[in-house]
DNA sequence: GCCGTTTTCGGCCCGACTGTTTTCAGTCG
């Protein structure tokens, strides 16, 4: 069992031990080793072969003896007496808003519920209501939560949320009451998906700031309004939350809100190591909680709360406890990618293939945008469903390309139009195009669309077997991801970054707001041994084009930086690359 | 279940909000 299966596992077993009504800080302790087992980059396997489990923190006796169990026998009684000890539906019943273990298990063991359907049909006959700690509001807030829940998923593609909030956002700043405004939460740390819109506002007047936000176009119903925040529902059923706080207030609030979670526990014990307390409120010189103004360490900006706590400065996207700490007190943290830096995109489709545009179209398009170059891309003949080219055909887009860049150069503009294909990679990795004909394109993307479903080992042998082909510049979407609706399929993501490291073959990030693949998670790891990224928009029409910024976004949370992002260079220089994994010069 | 120059036991981040109570438990972030 992988250490992604083990991870999963012991999530799980935390979620059931909270349902049994068990210790939190046990539940944590698991959840606590399911996240470090999934930032790990090492091999799981390795590390309990050298019996090594002992040596990373949080893994006691018990979880190392769990863990070995699960990697070298592939299961665990106890997890399996623990999972037959639980009907199924009461996890699904967690996903209620408003309802948690101990209620979720109150009306198992009162009412005997285990479903979601269940649960449905017994508000609608009162039965919830009478439970002690239960009443009428909590059997109605049900109700609607079933409902709400039925109707909209629970979470929401980034892109999805960018586009809500970003006319809000500018609508609140522009408010005369509003101080200081910003987006928190997963939003601002460009988290992939999201599960609400967290907004935050420093104000002398928050009631008339939360009363416009509650008026702002296109909300379908304000679920809660009080003095200082509101939460509404948005087209497509997100929830926005505003918060309105005091200006002095207001930097210790936007680091509290933008979280993760997991920062802001290493962040609260920071201070309480140095003395001091940090809530919303503030940073406190107290070795007790308060919100006593005259003990304040006063902080104008989220700079000089990290800067207390003798850390630079953190970007909001780095905020995951993903070694963003040990960077900070060492002054070590990256200066990222912005998307600005982006000269264009090497992956992307023509109406030639399942594109929407002529290579004119987007050739004229791309220049107006600024950008310096762009890269057709079309899929390869094993794809018919995307009316994938032969090499024919594809000769004879290499002709239309070059006619389209000589009339740009006769008109002086320095954009470019590169040659390419998205090439299939086959059964036991074999592409789809012969090396004579890849030998004759710029950019070479070599991707699966195929065998979705064979093992992890085979699909690991195809991706490195693509990555070894001297002609193959890039992996396209390494795990064919669909965001919130296809699983990946199953690889071994490590061992391709090795073999990509070890062929200078380097992997895209797809900037498609289902995809966002290869996972932000994995890129420090990439780039620490010497892996380039590629931030692609997939682009099948011209409105794609945005999908390099929502990309860049991303490859923040990978720490990813202008040097380790190869279309960030100007044409010159990125052609010298393009030709290097050929052996060839200049 | 984990952890330890306060410790091998007794903590583990903590405040707001909601609804149910009439002082607090549960949920959420």
């Amino acid at each position: 069992m992988n250490k992604d299966e083990v991870a999963q596992i012991l999530n799980e077993i935390g979620t059931l031990l909270e349902l049994k009504g068990e210790n939190p800080f046990k539940t944590r302790a698991y959840v606590n080793a399911a996240r470090t087992l999934e930032g790990m980059t090492e091999s799981l396997e390795k590390v309990v072969t050298e019996n090594r489990l002992g040596e990373i923190k949080g893994f006691g006796e018990a979880l190392q003896d769990k863990i070995t169990k699960l990697v070298t026998t592939g299961s665990l009684p106890y997890y399996d007496e623990l999972k037959a000890s639980i009907p199924p539906g009461l996890l699904e019943m967690l996903g209620v808003p408003g309802l948690g273990p101990k209620k979720v298990k109150a009306l198992y063991e009162k009412l005997n519920i285990t479903t979601l359907d269940e649960l449905d049909a017994a508000c609608k006959a009162g039965k919830v209501a009478g439970l002690d700690g239960f009443g009428e509001k909590t059997q109605q807030k049900i109700c609607e939560g079933i409902t709400f829940r039925r109707t909209y998923a629970s979470r929401h593609l980034l892109s999805d949320a960018l586009v809500l909030a970003e006319p809000i956002l500018d609508s609140l700043r522009s408010h005369p009451d509003v101080i200081r405004c910003s987006t928190a939460g997963s939003l601002r740390r460009n988290k992939e998906v999201i599960g609400d819109i967290d907004f935050l506002a420093s104000s002398k007047n928050p009631t008339a700031v939360i009363e416009f936000f509650c008026q702002q176009p296109g909300i379908l119903n304000t679920s809660a309004k009080g003095d200082t925040k509101a939460s509404v529902i948005l087209p497509g059923g997100i929830q926005a939350d505003l918060r309105v706080v005091s200006d002095s207030e207001f930097p210790f609030a936007l680091a509290y809100f933008t979280g993760s979670k997991e920062h802001n526990i290493v962040m609260r014990q920071r201070a309480i190591n140095r003395g001091l307390r940090l809530n919303e409120y503030g940073l406190f010189r107290s070795d007790v909680e308060t919100r006593d103004p005259l003990l304040l360490v006063p902080c104008k900006t989220e700079e000089e709360i990290f800067a207390q706590l003798d850390l630079a400065y953190v970007p909001p996207e780095l905020r995951e406890d993903h070694g963003e700490f040990l960077a900070a007190e060492k002054n070590e943290i990256p200066r990222l990618i912005e998307w600005t830096e982006l000269k264009g995109s090497l992956h992307n489709h023509s109406n030639w293939s399942d594109g929407r545009n002529s290579l004119e179209e987007i050739a004229r398009h791309m220049s107006d945008l600024g950008c310096a170059y762009w890269a057709i891309t079309d899929h390869s003949k094993s794809s018919p469903q995307a009316n994938g080219l032969y090499p024919e055909r594809l000769r004879q887009q290499l002709v239309e390309v070059c006619k389209i860049n000589e009339r740009f150069a006769a008109e002086a503009n320095e954009f470019r139009l590169l040659t390419g294909s998205e090439v299939d990679i086959l059964a036991g990795g074999k592409l789809d195009f012969e090396d004579d004909l890849l030998a004759e394109l710029d950019v070479v993307v070599a991707s699966i669309h195929h065998r979705f479903s064979e093992g992890e080992a085979e699909t690991t042998k195809r991706l490195i077997a693509a990555a070894e082909n001297p002609y193959v510049h890039m992996l396209g979407h390494l795990t064919g991801r669909l965001l919130l609706e296809r699983e990946p399929y199953k690889v071994n993501q490590h061992a391709v970054i090795d073999a990509c490291a070890a062929t200078g073959t380097w992997i895209e990030l797809n900037g498609c707001p289902d995809r966002l693949d290869m996972d932000w998670r994995l890129w420090h790891y990439a780039t620490s041994i010497g892996v380039r990224c590629v931030i692609n928009c997939d682009a099948h029409r011209l409105e794609s084009a945005g999908f390099l910024r929502l990309g860049a976004g991303v490859a923040r949370k990978g720490w990813l930086t202008k040097a380790d992002v190869i279309n960030t260079l100007p044409l010159p220089d990125l052609m010298v690359e393009l030709k290097k994994k050929r052996g060839k010069t200049g």
